[in-house]
DNA sequence: AATGTCACG
DNA sequence: ACGTACGTGACATTC
């Protein structure tokens, strides 16, 4: 039989936690931020993934009634929350009495030690006992049966520390040395001294060597260092007395109340208590949760809401062949249908789950809805299965998700994906990709729909789309739906918007680039994904030890030279420790304090010895936590590959981004960062890396668009395209221009790009701004082509609140026609630039897509790996190099037809920063 | 969640 | 007079 899960949570930290992370919330008592409800969700969240048989919540003594003044902000100005408003915000008590469960505080003890000792004896009860903590400390107390959930982001997502999590990051050490540790090294953030110049490091070796604090000071004169053995020596007490701070007592004397503890939810007076206070995200979950929980047992009922709501939408779960073949076969009388994938991981875990699909047949009906799971019973599997729809699961022991390929309804509904008299509108054409399933016949991914109307939003879910294109014939979404709900919905939201999106498409004119550019470079971009690009993780872990000597050393002179230990990371700290410790001039404020960024840093080089030290240690620290620490998590362990999400709907020009990681930003300006490029590799089976990449492609959209003659006749005549806007600025020939004024001229043309304004060229080339507008002035008597170019696209944008790039892509600028001075200012540089970098981004995707097929056509192995805005990167064989470079320079050089040659460079190597 | 900082094109 | 260069994503800190 199971063992019994208790569970004791560490108000204090939570409630601290809770307070950073919480979205802003709209409640009875007006905009702002409040603890308690990022409790709450917290709450909701344990109870649904882990099911605790008992609970408690530990408060340092109290702590608890804070309410609005520490927890409970309006957001952005951080001050206090109006008086009047605070009687509206719930207390914690209330929450506790809500929801069963005890506070517990005691006199002379912290959350911590009361913790400490209940996780203990319910342990010793034979429960399992689990401790929810945003405070590290408490893994001291991981052993058998005990486990630390730790907060990782914001406060839901949870850290699960059991033996032997714990053991994977803390190799060889038994949790309870954590405090000894402590005991050497100190915490600042805790006011636990340590011993002075002892860092986790030292600390780390010296317990591994002797086991405690109390050993290492025994076996002082065997340790080597002389400084070392001598600050061990006088800093004895310090030490003892650090590792009793650290401490966690297990002595508190308190009962463990096994009744008060059991967890037995009343559905009434939760609704009382979130109904008060109108916080309708909780709401939503509770008869859910009090069913889970009612009369005090674990029970797995509750799902007669759901039969109701799926009887609501009519869904068919198919299972069988013939299911399949029969839908295919209706599908194929209706003439279109209506899909949404339901995937979860990440590549190349990645697994479409469900799909479900909408026929809506010429009558005018409401469309019929079909869902295909991957379960044998053809439904979603309810035991584990969310409340909620947007968070995400506990990781604990996951079995890998089964896929909707495994289906055999599905396997038989593939006919209908390859009839291509069938049209197929969906939302995510990368999700089947990803998944390995092909389409033919007519496309409509509505996401990317949603983009290419406007590419300024921050979402294109289908729930944003019924919002801006939908008409009011769609059900409204109902709460405590499950995934074949969602999607289903979804499916009628894809029906009822379709028309209205395409329409809308075809009338600005941007039919041919979906059907040319965006819907054919989706399948590009899922191989890309799908391929990765393989990490050397030997080279990774040399370059993370050596830089990790690097910043400790940094760190120790900083700290001396600064005469005390801060924090180098924080800019609060450091402002400080520069400006009022130092007394260094202030060079510029940011709205919360000191700036401290590398323009004031480098203003402040001479004036004192640390400035140098703090932008290494900030090179170097920028380079271990994003590029090394950063990436080796994402690295597939079996293929040593990480695999980059490539958005395609993200950016306002057409660009694509990059994330998880981000392999768009891998250092390469500068020495240092440029062996990260080191760490990239070609995979098993070939043998070099390649790059492409444009040379001055903006610049010669620029040409094309301006029609510029002095920028035509550079490209035209391969001049090096700065020194001849150098020579025209500056009046002297083009080969008397030296390596100062070239740097000058290319600033201008940058700023040109980026949308000029003399204060921002001022900025980069750190000159006066009169100088700057003169540089300016010049310019623009020299190139009158691109002067008019850059007037007319404002001017135009003015008129039409939009602007084009050369394939129709279009981005709307509102802010334009603004009275206020900045917004305006800004629209009329986005204008400049949009055009610009959004048609060399539409001229790079075309150049992916012919590359791609060029590739596929001749039956090559070498793949496009990474695109750069303006560079790929490929995985290639020996073999196939020569004809490799032969076609992308064909499919690279040749996409866009302007006035003037488009050219690239290609570099090899074995490894990327060697093909650069 | 917001902020500051910094990596890329 | 106003007071910023365009486009991104990731990380650490905030008390």
């Amino acid at each position: 039989m199971n063992k019994q899960k208790f569970f004791i949570l560490d108000g204090s930290s939570l409630l601290y936690r809770a307070y950073y992370a919480l979205p802003l919330l709209e409640s009875g008592a007006g905009v702002y931020t409040n603890a308690i409800v990022g409790f709450s969700n917290m709450l909701v969240k344990l109870l649904n993934d882990w099911r605790p048989d008992y609970l408690a919540i530990a408060f340092d003594k109290g702590k608890h009634t804070f309410r609005t003044d520490m927890f409970a902000e309006y957001k952005g100005t951080r001050k206090p929350m109006p008086e009047e408003l605070r009687s509206q915000v719930p207390m914690l008590h209330e929450l506790a009495e809500a929801w069963g469960v005890p506070l517990l505080e005691l006199e002379g003890y912290e959350a911590d030690d009361i913790i400490g000792t209940l996780a203990n004896k319910a342990v010793a009860q034979g429960m399992k006992a689990y401790v929810v903590t945003g405070d590290r400390d408490a893994l001291q107390l991981v052993k058998p049966d005990l486990t630390v959930l730790f907060t990782k982001k914001g406060i839901s997502d949870l850290a699960v520390y059991d033996e032997a999590a714990f053991q994977a990051e803390y190799e060889g050490l038994d949790p309870i040395q954590l405090i000894d540790l402590k005991g050497l090294m100190g915490d600042t953030s805790d006011n636990i001294p340590g011993v002075p110049k002892v860092g986790p490091k030292t600390a780390m070796k010296l317990i591994a060597a002797y086991g405690s604090v109390e050993q290492v000071l025994l076996h002082i004169e065997e340790i080597s260092g002389k400084a070392l053995k001598e600050r061990l020596r006088e800093n004895q007490q310090q030490a003892v007395l650090s590792k009793q701070l650290a401490t966690i007592k297990l002595d508190v004397p308190v009962e463990f109340d096994r009744e008060s503890f059991a967890l037995g939810l009343d559905g009434e007076a939760l609704n009382k208590f979130y109904g008060r206070y109108d916080i309708r995200s909780i709401l939503r979950y509770v008869k859910k949760l009090a069913s889970m929980y009612a009369g005090g047992t674990a029970g797995h009922s509750g799902a007669e809401g759901d039969e109701a709501a799926r009887k609501l939408l009519e869904i068919t779960l198919l299972q069988t062949e013939k299911e399949g073949r029969s839908l295919a076969r209706k599908a194929a009388k209706c003439g279109s249908i209506y899909l949404v994938p339901v995937a979860e991981g990440k590549v190349p875990r990645r697994r479409l789950l469900a799909v479900a699909v909408a026929l809506a047949d010429a009558g005018g009906k409401r469309p019929e809805l079909y869902y295909f799971s991957c379960n044998e019973d053809g439904c979603d599997d309810g035991g584990m299965d969310s409340l909620f729809a947007g968070m995400e699961m506990a990781e604990a022991d996951q079995e890998p998700a089964a896929a909707v390929a495994k289906n055999p309804a599905w396997a038989a509904f593939a006919a209908a994906l390859s009839n291509e008299k069938i049209t197929k509108y969906l939302h995510g054409m990368k999700e089947f990709y990803l998944a390995g399933i092909e389409m033919s016949g007519r496309v409509v991914d509505l996401e990317l729909t949603g983009y290419l109307l406007n590419p300024s939003a921050s979402r294109y879910a289908v729930e944003d789309l019924a919002e801006r294109y939908g008409s009011s014939n769609v059900i409204e979404k109902a709460d405590g739906w499950q995934q074949a709900e969602l999607a289903g919905w979804q499916c009628l939201v894809l029906a009822d918007v379709a028309k209205a999106m395409t329409d809308k498409l075809a009338a600005l004119g941007m039919t041919k680039l979906y059907e040319e550019i965006e819907l054919p470079l989706v399948r590009v971009l899922a191989d890309m994904e799908l391929a990765g690009i393989r990490v050397n993780c030997r080279k990774l872990q040399q370059q993370t030890e050596q830089v990790a000597e690097k910043i400790a050393a940094l760190a120790k002179e900083i700290h001396s030279l600064a005469g005390r230990e801060f924090n180098i990371s924080s800019p609060k700290q450091l402002g400080e420790v520069l400006f009022e410790d130092l007394k260094l001039p202030v060079i510029k404020k940011t709205k919360t304090g000191y700036s401290t960024d590398v323009e004031v840093l480098n203003e402040l080089y001479n004036k004192h010895p640390i400035i140098s030290k703090i932008l290494d240690y900030r090179l170097w620290t920028k380079l271990k936590s994003t590029y090394l620490d950063g990436i080796a998590p994402l690295i597939d362990s079996r293929t040593c590959r990480v695999h980059t999400t490539f958005n395609q709907t993200v950016t306002a020009t057409g660009r694509l981004s990059s994330s998880e990681p981000n392999l768009q930003n891998i250092p390469v300006r500068r020495e240092e960062g440029r062996h990260i490029r080191e760490l990239f590799e070609p995979g098993e089976g070939y043998d070099l890396l390649l790059s492409a990449d444009y040379s001055q492609i903006e610049l010669r959209v620029l040409a094309d668009m301006s029609q510029d003659e002095n920028f035509l006749r550079a490209f035209r005549q391969q001049e090096d395209v700065h020194a001849r806007t150098a020579a025209e600025v500056f009046g002297v020939a083009i080969d008397e221009v030296n390596g100062e004024l070239r740097r000058k001229a290319k600033a201008v043309n940058f700023g040109i790009v980026y949308g000029i304004s003399d204060y921002g060229l001022a900025q980069d080339l750190h000159i006066p701004r009169a100088e700057a507008k003169d540089y300016i002035d010049k310019y623009f008597a020299k190139c009158q082509g691109v002067k008019s170019f850059i007037d007319k696209v404002v001017a135009e944008a003015k008129e039409n609140g939009y602007v084009l790039t050369r394939y129709g892509r279009r981005r709307d600028l509102p802010a334009i026609r603004s009275s206020n001075f900045n917004q305006r200012s800004l629209a009329e540089r986005m204008a400049m630039n949009t055009p610009i970098q959004g048609t060399a981004a539409d001229i790079i995707k075309l150049a992916m897509i012919r590359a791609d097929r060029a590739l596929r056509n001749a039956g090559l192995k070498s793949r496009i790996l990474l695109q750069v805005h303006d560079e790929l990167v490929l995985e290639v064989t020996k073999d196939e190099l020569a004809q490799v470079k032969v076609l992308l320079q064909e499919a690279m050089e040749k996409a866009a037809e302007l006035s003037v040659p488009l050219t690239i460079d290609i570099n090899t190597g074995e490894n990327w920063a060697e093909a650069k």
